[in-house]
DNA sequence: CGCTATGTTGATCCATATCAATAAGTGTGG
DNA sequence: CCACACTTATTGATATGGATCAACATAGCG
């Protein structure tokens, strides 16, 4: 403990940052002084592996700005499991449990992390009860998303997963019909659970459906015809949808 | 509240098998007598519905015997989610959050169900750290497991899905080279998220490796053969292995 | 401005689903 | 306890979603 790698201890600067995340915000001043103490900030360059599965979970990581994809391998195939945008934190079961990371993390843009020692944040779950009730609140929400997402993925074609996909993203881009993507196809193939090239004849078929893209830029036309075959159900779609500080929508 | 289905109140003969859950264990003398006191039994035959996905979470279950399966179903299709077996809870993340169901539940052999009012558990973990901290890990173990279901997913074939389950069915059943499926083929083929034709030319598949199946009843000839083949990874295929009582192994 | 990574398109292959028919269990009631 | 009925499992034939391989286009980026 105490070794500084880049970034050095935590700027003040930041403790308001993550505090208000639902995790910290019901903390006692004194548990969450204590966590920031160790804890420090880290700028990294686009592509750059932070943690690999397998590995013990020396810190809890909150994505402060940019965005990082957790992604898992095995025998030599990998797949995109989730992308986590600011202000969230990643891999707190491993963090509480003591565990390997179950998934690797890598940034996908330039990124600014905060690293939490583990050791802190079990001593501070266990000195502080309103915290151990927020992990929990944290955890539900984890545990629910990634079930959500492994019904998308046993119960629906590519086609459905992508046409649904684009229809949350219009939720988090205030319903207008015309948005970017967050990322790379690449990516977004990865996370869908396709190849790059099936991705991109999935775009294809959905042109009858109003769906019309220029590289990044999606035009929903038709939102109504895109809904008529997409079908979601807030039982796998409706995901915690963020707004700095707290979550919008049950989940 | 207050209302007795059948079965009535839990019998006093039942405290303990709930009690030794560890989400239970580590209770105040209080808290358990105050949780147990509106819960009751209730027992079911096979082939029971007992939840559906959307509904509101009104009870805690716990598996007490038998076996239930969690499925979850979307636009006239549906897939097997996870078995449940003694001793165990289920849909507990629903519980805490006071949010609907994400998967509906059916009992797959006769079973013994006790149920807990799902405000009587928010009220015992409000009132009780230590319950709040046995969530805790209780739910990291849940989200862990379903991030393992779903690597197995997204990064295997079904016939590697399959080999692997074998394996891990192997290691419950103590090592021993022979043992019988726990349930029926069916539930296995859409566990495994496969049709249970595929599931049925798969186990011809695995013959090369040494695999000899004979209704249920399965023989591993040659575990280094189906090991070579399947290679199962800790980080989607050690799950709690339960022991009743305790969990064994750190998953 | 050219290099390299990303994305598209086409041709083909493979895994898995679907449809159909049969066989084998399993439970139920006479 | 057996016979029937119904469900589950197997097997074969075929269809299809999606992967792979290959070539080319395009877009960022240094």
């Amino acid at each position: 403990m105490g070794q500084r790698l880049n970034g050095g201890y935590m700027p003040r600067s930041y403790f308001g940052d993550v505090r208000q995340l639902h995790l910290f915000s019901e903390m006692t001043e004194d548990s969450y002084e204590q966590l920031m103490r160790g804890s420090y900030v880290q700028n990294f360059p686009p592509q750059i592996d932070m943690i690999h599965e397998g590995e013990s979970s020396d810190f809890l990581h909150v994505v402060l700005s940019g965005a990082v994809e957790l992604y898992a391998s095995w025998n030599g195939r990998e797949t995109s499991m989730d992308i986590v945008r600011p202000i969230s934190t990643f891999i707190l079961a491993a963090t509480i449990k003591d565990a390997p990371y179950l998934m690797s993390a890598r940034t996908i843009e330039k990124s600014r992390i905060a690293l939490i020692p583990s050791q802190d944040v079990r001593a501070a779950f266990d000195a502080d009860n309103d915290f151990a009730r927020a992990i929990v609140t944290e955890l539900a929400q984890c545990y629910r998303t990634v079930v959500k997402t492994h019904k998308d993925v046993k119960l629906r074609t590519s086609l459905e997963r992508l046409a649904n996909y684009l229809l949350r993203q219009q939720v988090r881009a205030g319903g207008a019909d015309k948005f970017d993507l967050p990322f790379e196809k690449r990516v977004l193939s990865s996370l869908l659970g396709m190849t790059p090239e099936n991705l991109s004849r999935a775009f294809k078929s959905l042109i009858p459906y109003g769906v019309v893209v220029d590289g990044r830029a999606i035009h929903i036309q038709s939102p109504s015809d895109l809904r008529e075959f997409a079908k979601p159900s807030p039982l796998i779609d409706d995901r915690g949808s963020i707004t700095v500080g707290g979550t919008v929508g049950e989940t």
